[in-house]
DNA sequence: ATCCTTGTTATACAAACGAATAATTTTTCG
DNA sequence: CGAAAAATTATTCGTTTGTATAACAAGGAT
């Protein structure tokens, strides 16, 4: 009968502050940005409300580095399917567009997160600034495939062309992305996938790949 | 000193419920979805917070009812583009693109809010109902462009190739629009239009104009 | 003019929120 | 083994939230 404390063990500082922003993000993908209260968060942690303001100075504070966090993540979830790739420039840059378009990086939680974390870019500056370098960081992986494509082709583009390309195939990926993570019903298996292999073969004139594999 | 009472006027149900939808979408395009209080809703719409509830059974069903507004009111705004673009097909499609990519449509206000309601699009079957019809009018939009296009060219495309081609250009045009409204400093006037119509034109493999003029 | 309907305001309430502070346990270091 | 330091829990506080209900007033009907 008597109010027993909770019992608990010291964990490093990191191993918290990572499990309280994956809890962060598991609250958001569930129940939206409204749901991820601190006392929603510290439970999914594991943990008692009061610590959260241990590690960080506020409950902002907590989102914007789980926000930060998860765009990496997504960015460098589709760089990993790079790294496992094979064959050439273009190959490897389809490999990126359809692993951008598959789970886990096209899902309905990733979109959830995303999303709530993108309708406060207008509102506050710190999440414009690291939308604005999570964007710049995947821009640039497109832009850097790109220059491997034109290397291994013998083109030689003009100034800012690989930037401009970029930025289409990048609202392509981005498009197609939202499609297969918000209404995955409304498309039959790698219709989006090929909708993306042709749209960035269409812009780049030229196959991606042998036959119509993978994609 | 006595508290006097606010003084008012009866007002028809549709101009109430049409002003409490559009305080409601101003209060999340400047604080966030979380500042889209009955309280700060009722103080935009010049009421106070009871009257919400004598329009709506409750808040979510007034945030339901401004979302597919707001949509509707965005592909309202694209048409009203191509009510005004003159020329083929072609210059049809161009316009619908570009009018996407710009304000109204394109704007920080438009993406705040769009955010704020996809948001809730996985958690709450009701948002994804309006969100699938949405998408489905503006896709179609696009579908009935391409057949005339189609049509004009005298290109008699296979089964479901519209379809396919509308689900690839809706996606060049929600990227864009979304790197024209998250951070529109980070490109020249003119380049995500410029950007969107290469996209359009490498897919469908022809010019959508003479000359780089519009775009 | 007066009444009746109902649109509208005013007030109240319980729940949940973020934050602050105090109490306590774990770990480390001498 | 004991004491200092720090991580964690427990409790509390003042606000804010959505909703419910009661009081009031505006406009039409008779």
């Amino acid at each position: 009968m008597s109010a027993e404390r909770k019992a608990f063990r010291r964990e490093g500082e990191d191993r918290r502050r990572a499990d309280l922003v994956a809890a962060t993000v598991d609250a958001i993908a569930v129940g939206g940005v409204e749901s991820a209260t601190v006392r929603e968060i510290a439970l999914r942690a594991g943990v008692t409300p009061g610590l959260i303001r241990h590690y960080f100075p506020g409950k902002d504070d907590l989102l914007r580095t789980a926000y930060a966090e998860t765009m990496a993540e997504m960015t460098e979830a589709a760089r990993a399917a790079l790294a496992g790739a094979v064959g050439d420039s273009r190959q490897r840059l389809l490999a990126f567009v359809v692993a951008n378009l598959a789970p886990p990086v096209a899902s309905g939680r990733a979109l959830s997160v995303w999303a709530g974390f993108i309708a406060k870019v207008h509102a506050d500056a710190a999440f414009a600034r690291i939308h604005r370098e999570a964007y710049l960081d995947f821009r640039g992986e497109i832009e850097s495939l790109l220059l491997g494509v034109f290397a291994e082709s013998g083109r030689m583009p003009g100034e800012g062309a690989a930037v401009r390309l970029a930025t289409a195939i990048n609202a392509v990926i981005d498009g197609l992305w939202l499609e297969a993570s918000l209404a995955p019903d409304l498309f039959a298996a790698g219709e989006l996938a090929a909708a993306g292999r042709m749209a960035v073969e269409a812009m780049l004139s030229c196959a991606l790949a042998g036959s119509p594999e993978q994609a």
